[in-house]
DNA sequence: TGATATTGTATTGTGTACAATATAATTTTA
DNA sequence: TAAAATTATATTGTACACAATACAATATCA
């Protein structure tokens, strides 16, 4: 009875703590950007995709605009985002890099190898985790 | 090169967003206990093993005092715990279930069913998933 | 076209996470 | 045994997550 309820916390809570241990080990290499893992996250999408509202950015990421919008507030003040008012609809917010924004994405470039070196999974792993997650989702 | 960017971001954002979406699952459930998913976790340690010290809950669920500390303070409001000075060391806080907080594991009973029913993995995937995310630990 | 509904963000409030620091009790050691 | 180090928890400050709600711009339709 309390068996069921333990074995049922283990998947799940192993999956809450590995993301929890991904965010901790993504943290002193984001500090040197003085980014946080949301935040990089965001940059990732702006970096690959260019011009976002914050509509697709929560769509690209799961992620509301109750955490969006504070989130994207703070990377204005960082100087790396703009976010204006599109022309096309006056509702939404076209979240734009400024030059220090793209030039940031050079700083990036030593995370991913970084970042794998200190986790202990190989690729097949890794690629077998991603599937499962996204299966989830 | 933005290349290597992308990938990693999937590797980990999958994990990240997985994490997301099964504390989103849980929330309805957990909503009638009145227990936001940590605090069920706190719960589900407490119920298995009995009196805890802070640092045991925060070994078990890799969480610091930060974070337990007021999360505790929170149980202790809804009279599911108490927290008492341990008589052997006067530093340390013992965390008892209250009557309510034992009582309270009858109607967690149906949550780990529930939510299975609501996840889209076999068994098999379950377990594969929880031994990626303990090796990544 | 004017009322109604929808859409896109923003705001508010609650509850984690965690680094950095503080504080008090216990242990160690000179 | 008194000072220094260690240990256990608490506090403070920053930054997510997200539900609930608000609000203004746009779209729909009677």
């Amino acid at each position: 009875m309390s068996d069921q309820l333990f074995l049922d916390n283990q998947y799940c809570f192993s999956l809450y703590s590995a993301a929890n241990a991904v965010t901790r080990a993504y943290r002193p290499l984001l500090k040197e950007l003085d980014l946080t893992y949301p935040q990089y996250l965001v940059m990732l999408v702006l970096w690959q995709h260019g011009r976002q509202r914050v509509s697709d950015l929560g769509n690209a990421l799961y992620l509301d605009s109750g955490t969006l919008t504070p989130l994207l507030k703070r990377l204005e003040l960082k100087n790396l985002i703009e976010r204006t008012r599109s022309k096309e609809d006056e509702r939404a917010r076209d979240i734009n890099l400024t030059q220090r924004g793209v030039e940031l994405q050079q700083q990036a470039m030593d995370i991913p190898s970084t970042l794998a070196c200190s986790i202990t999974l190989s690729r097949e792993e890794l690629d077998q985790l991603k599937q499962l997650c996204n299966k989830l989702l």
